[in-house]
DNA sequence: GCAAGGTC
């Protein structure tokens, strides 16, 4: 019999043909596709990877035109399935055509069915050779039984998910092209409004407003030092929200010499191991490492297409029973991890941990092979790193603690203390990034009296919420059911592209806020999480068959008919509302050519200061790189052009003039003559990644650099190094040549000469204090 | 040029 097997993605083709075929498989071209064949037993296989849907929704081109179709319109236009990659579709066609069995082997969940399906539809396979492969992981055991027991596609699933599709498109493209219409933002500068991307920024926004509304309150707290040792304890009616009730506690046990210990408990506890890794969390644990989501799902995809580690998106929280748990170790023993692997299989018995959640689509995320850091290299080793030391948290054994407890009479008042100690390090020894918080207390029995140190009240004010990270703010959307594993980072993303939040703590900018206002006032439930919840419900009954995917888009369609209608209604409010957000966030000042408005501008080559006159006036300036770019009312005192708001991570916020070439910033950010090319200066200046380093402005021309310590005030002016030409540059005490090569720096081994006169007061003091941060 | 969902 001649097989087709259908994959959602090219390695599990790869990996489902080495499984089946025993490893003798051939790898060829059909139209250009790639397809990989092989026999087994009676049958000839054929195996061809798809990338992902091969199909998107869209209007068709006469709805193109944002200006001349109204938004209304695309209520009940048709969508069209444009193909997007027409060789795989060519090629299943023809193959198709010669099997007598197609088997849809894509992934093992609602996107997954609807991906095969209307791949086989599009191809116009004959339906009755349609058979579908359900496996969660990509195991022999797995992958064996599933092609030995082959089910029928699930039509109802693939409509759950469909519908989906249509709903999303509809609400967005309408909602988009409204907002952006009516606030004057149409062309590149678009705004964007989405089911996912509108509650999300409405999490932003709300934190945002709960910090700025947020009144501290005063609170009090009783602690004191006891026994010989001087363990801490706390008064056992902490916190005091008002002084005059902790005051008088205080009056009452304040002179007291001496306590009792009332009880005293002391127990031995597990502390078990973290749960294997999902996507949200192995994105919000590299968040941690300084690794933002984005960069890291890019390094683990990457580290997958080269075999390092399982699939990096799944939800699934639980090894299947199918995955060798022991068989990832004894991969692992001739890597860098080899005595960890060992110890662990040294064991009797392997229990790994289990998380929450259990899917059927992957595995949770685990090593597939040794990897050596001299071949991985920076982040992509940190984030292979964090792959093995998790699993191996998750296989090792718990790890034990000790917990004290006691409470105290003191002066007729009660205290509480509590101890915690390690005592068996367990899965801790292999996953150090959460860290064991000792808390020290001596053995004590009740009825024993100690010492009183001291006894203290302390006052302390209530603190705002923490803005999201970009971290958290995954976790957020995880647990509200807002965006998969594959799109949450990317719908962050998103949000900073659209210039609706700025900065690693995400603070939401004035547009942002303000199309949150208008959407939550007239934009039906488009900014609420229960618009998720609602849609979720329809999908889970169409997949039961209780309800038609025509039934809920029609009625999907009537609800966006009602909402369009009110933010039509109310279009000039909501417009002038983001226009003067707009304003605000984007204007620069007067242009110092025509007198027009500079502006913020956004381009496909970055962000830059442009003039509103534009071609009339071409007049530009670079915006600051990996900076957080404030507007304010300010002229430059030099030039009178306009002064920028710029916060950079390490350093303070600074006001500066807009043009880079204004005396203001060339004294600040000049060091002296460029050695290389005669022609520019060298000029301290900031990398795409928020490096400070030092560049010779005749760039491109002249491609001279020189790296600079990222924190602390740098000074030029000092003349030309004797030795080899380069700036010499001071900080504060320190004088040295920029140039890390130089034999002047060699000579003294790295260190810097005494710098016998500082030459401005104002240097000498921040650099002191800059550095005196550093070890 | 719009969304969100796959995948590269």
């Amino acid at each position: 019999m001649k097989r087709l097997v259908i994959t959602e993605k090219a390695n599990a083709a790869r990996r489902i043909s080495t499984i089946l075929s025993d490893g003798k498989q051939e790898t060829g071209k059909v139209e250009g596709a790639t397809v990989i064949t092989f026999s087994r037993g009676e049958d000839e296989f054929s195996v061809i990877g798809l990338r992902g849907h091969i199909i998107e929704l869209d209007y068709p081109d006469e709805y193109n035109n944002w200006s001349k179709v109204p938004p209304e319109e695309l209520i009940y236009a048709p969508q069209e399935k444009k193909v997007k990659a027409e060789s795989i579709l060519a090629a299943i066609r023809s193959l198709a055509e010669e099997s007598d069995q197609v088997i849809i082997a894509t992934d093992y969940d609602r996107e997954g069915e609807l991906i095969g399906l209307e791949t086989v539809r599009l191809a116009a396979v004959d339906m009755s050779k349609v058979r579908r492969a359900r496996f969660s992981a990509l195991t022999k055991v797995e992958v064996e039984g599933a092609f030995q027991d082959l089910t029928s596609p699930d039509e109802r699933l693939a409509d759950a998910a469909e519908a989906r599709q249509i709903i999303d498109l509809a609400w967005g493209a309408v909602l988009t092209r409204m907002v952006s219409l009516y606030s004057g933002q149409v062309g590149r500068n678009f705004l964007s409004v989405g089911r996912v991307q509108s509650p999300t920024l409405r999490l932003v926004t709300d934190r945002h407003r709960e910090i700025e509304d947020f009144v501290p309150q005063p609170y009090w707290l009783i602690k004191g030092r006891f026994g010989e040792q001087g363990f801490e304890a706390e008064h056992s009616d902490n916190p005091f929200w008002d002084k005059g009730a902790s005051d008088a506690k205080m009056a009452v046990c304040g002179d007291a010499r001496e306590a009792e210990v009332l009880d005293y408990s002391m127990e031995e506890k597990d502390d078990y191991p973290p749960s294997p890794f999902s996507t949200t969390i192995l994105l919000t644990e590299a968040n941690r490492l300084g690794i933002s989501p984005g960069a890291a799902m890019k390094l683990a995809e990457d580290l997958y297409t080269s075999g390092y580690i399982s699939y990096p998106r799944t939800d699934n929280t639980v090894y299947p029973k199918s995955l060798s748990l022991k068989g990832v170790l004894n991969r692992l023993a001739d890597s860098e991890f080899s005595k960890e692997a060992g110890e662990i299989l040294a064991q009797e018995s392997i229990r790994p941990s289990r998380g929450k959640r259990m899917t059927t689509d992957h595995p949770p995320i685990y090593p597939t092979a040794a990897a050596s850091s001299k071949k991985i290299k920076g982040d992509k080793w940190r984030i292979y790193e964090l792959v093995v030391r998790r699993f191996l948290a998750t296989v090792a054994p718990a790890a034990r603690v000790e917990l004290r407890g006691c409470s105290l009479d003191v002066g007729g008042e009660r205290f509480e203390a509590k101890g915690q100690r390690l005592i068996s390090e367990g899965w801790r020894r292999y996953y150090p990034h959460y860290r064991f918080e000792e808390s020290h207390l001596p053995e004590l029995e009740a009825g024993q009296k100690v010492e009183v140190k001291d006894l203290s009240m302390e006052e302390h004010e209530t603190r705002p919420p923490y803005r999201y990270n970009q971290g958290s703010l995954i976790q957020e959307m995880e647990r509200l059911g807002l965006g998969t594993k594959s799109t949450r980072h990317d719908i962050i993303g998103k949000l900073y592209s659209r210039n609706y939040v700025q900065g690693k703590s995400l603070a939401p900018t004035p547009s942002g806020e303000a199309l949150v206002r208008g959407m939550r006032k007239y934009g039906g439930q488009i900014t609420d999480v229960g618009m998720t919840a609602r849609l979720e419900e329809d999908m889970e009954k169409i997949a039961l068959g209780e309800k038609s995917l025509d039934y809920v888009v029609n009625e999907s369609q009537e609800m966006l008919a009602e909402v369009a209608e009110e933010i039509k209604a109310n279009s000039k409010e909501i417009g002038e509302e983001i226009r003067k957000a707009l304003h605000e966030q984007q204007h620069i000042g007067r242009c110092p050519d025509c007198g027009g408005d500079l502006n913020i501008k956004r381009s496909r080559r970055g962000n830059f200061i442009g003039c509103e006159s534009y071609p009339d006036c071409a007049k530009a300036y670079p915006l600051p790189r990996s900076a957080m770019v404030q507007t304010t009312e300010a002229v430059c005192e030099v030039c009178s052009k306009p002064m920028l708001r710029v916060i950079r991570r390490a350093q303070p916020p600074a006001e500066q003039c807009v043009d880079p070439e204004c005396s203001s910033n060339t004294e600040r950010t000049d060091l002296g003559d460029c050695p290389k090319c005669g022609e520019g200066t060298v000029r301290m200046m900031f990398s795409r990644a928020g490096k400070r380093f030092a560049g010779c402005t005749a760039w491109p021309e002249c491609d001279q650099t020189y790296p600079l310590p990222p924190r602390g005030r740098i000074d030029g002016g000092e003349g030309p190094c004797p030795e080899c030409a380069a700036p010499v540059i001071s900080m504060g005490e320190r004088s040295q040549c920029v140039n890390m090569e130089c034999p002047t720096r060699a000579k003294n081994s790295g260190k810097a000469t005494k710098k016998p006169s500082a030459k401005k007061g104002a240097s000498k003091k921040t650099a002191k204090k800059a550095s005196a941060k550093k070890p």
